[in-house]
DNA sequence: GTCTATATGTAGATAGAC
DNA sequence: GTCTATCTACATATAGAC
């Protein structure tokens, strides 16, 4: 998706010029929000980091709004590529435990710069007046919470889930302790052990099986 | 302290009205921050909701920085006045428990409009760059770290923490489980019950005495 | 202490030449 | 597609009259 190794079907010419310009304004635009915020990154300072003018950005994308929205596809696309590549060659009915997934998917974006950085500020930006991106936000928690539900009820049905654990909250306090340690991670790195706070919470809740 | 209900030391005069107008544009602040976080709330919009020119403002704040630490000192004391208000007479040794205090100050803060919103916006904001909260955050974070590792340390001598709990990671995760049911619930106030998700997990921590 | 006027800087977005 | 020039709006902060 995205990349054509057969020859014969590749982009040439001004559009896939266009897509590879595209596609490094975003990249540069992740690193400026994860850094300053939506609010105070500007057009400019990603124009400076792309190599171009800022009305040439505008371009690319009619308005800040719509770059900001852009880039947060783009944060759902890599996590949902780091999914897919670990799932990959993995036999049926030897699926991956949610356990062991959420600590893999923690582990996994503390490598990747800027992905905690740009999820943790621009979230609480989001929950400001006028954030063109509050609707990705609260639907993605929404989903979120949904999704580990579910998850928890499938465990609950094993018996593998503690006497007196909620799933819906359950699902809620995960999403909440992931969110939140990732900030104190971010504050202190060498202090905050994010993937084993997640297991310590997760080893509570779910038992072994 | 700040009041002065002996009538022969009130202030009188421009003196007393000058810290009236700082505590309101204080006030005014908070609200302004809660609601656009610093980078996004003006210093107009401030004088606006004071009712005075931005001009005059900057008359009781050097600079909008300045402003922003008075709101954060403003917001400790509003957090430390509750807790000296609910162990007012209480009898020695009939303290409340640390449990009982997180659920009873996590009720409370949802009841004050304004308090979630400040500190779950500028906390995040404060990660970016030249942040002027950034210390006040960090510096916070350490200290309350430290301080809920002293509880449950406590707590494990009592042997009233559960087997295998690490007291200084529990530390982070209760912080960071308030953290971000916090921000779950500025999203979905209706869904989210902040108050059951920390007794949920301090259940799963601490062994009832 | 309060204001008007203003300095100064920067933002996002538009028009139009090349 | 890319640029320069510009528009418009708004920000923080300062100077100085009253």
């Amino acid at each position: 998706m995205g990349s054509n190794p057969d020859g014969k079907t590749a982009k040439r010419g001004p559009y896939a010029k266009s897509r590879l310009r595209r596609e490094s304004i975003v990249t540069a635009a992740h690193q400026v929000f994860a850094a300053h915020g939506y609010r105070g990154g500007s057009l400019q300072d990603v124009a400076d980091k792309v190599g171009m003018s800022q009305t040439s950005l505008l371009h690319y994308f009619p308005s800040k709004s719509e770059l900001l929205l852009a880039v947060l596809v783009l944060r759902d696309s890599v996590a949902a590529g780091e999914i897919a590549r670990a799932s990959d060659g993995i036999p049926a009915g030897l699926e991956e435990s949610f356990v062991d997934a959420v600590i893999r998917q923690a582990r996994f974006n503390e490598t990747v710069p800027g992905v905690i950085e740009l999820y943790t500020v621009l979230c609480a930006e989001s929950l400001t007046e006028d954030h063109p991106g509050k609707a990705y936000f609260t639907d993605r928690y929404q989903r979120l919470r949904e999704s580990y539900a579910r998850r928890f009820r499938a465990l609950a049905e094993e018996g593998r889930l503690r006497e007196g654990v909620d799933p819906a909250r359950a699902a809620a306090t995960l999403i909440a302790v992931w969110d939140g340690i990732q900030t104190q991670w971010l504050m202190a790195p060498e202090n905050i052990d994010m993937a084993g706070c997640l297991r310590d919470y997760l080893d509570l809740v779910v038992l072994p099986g």
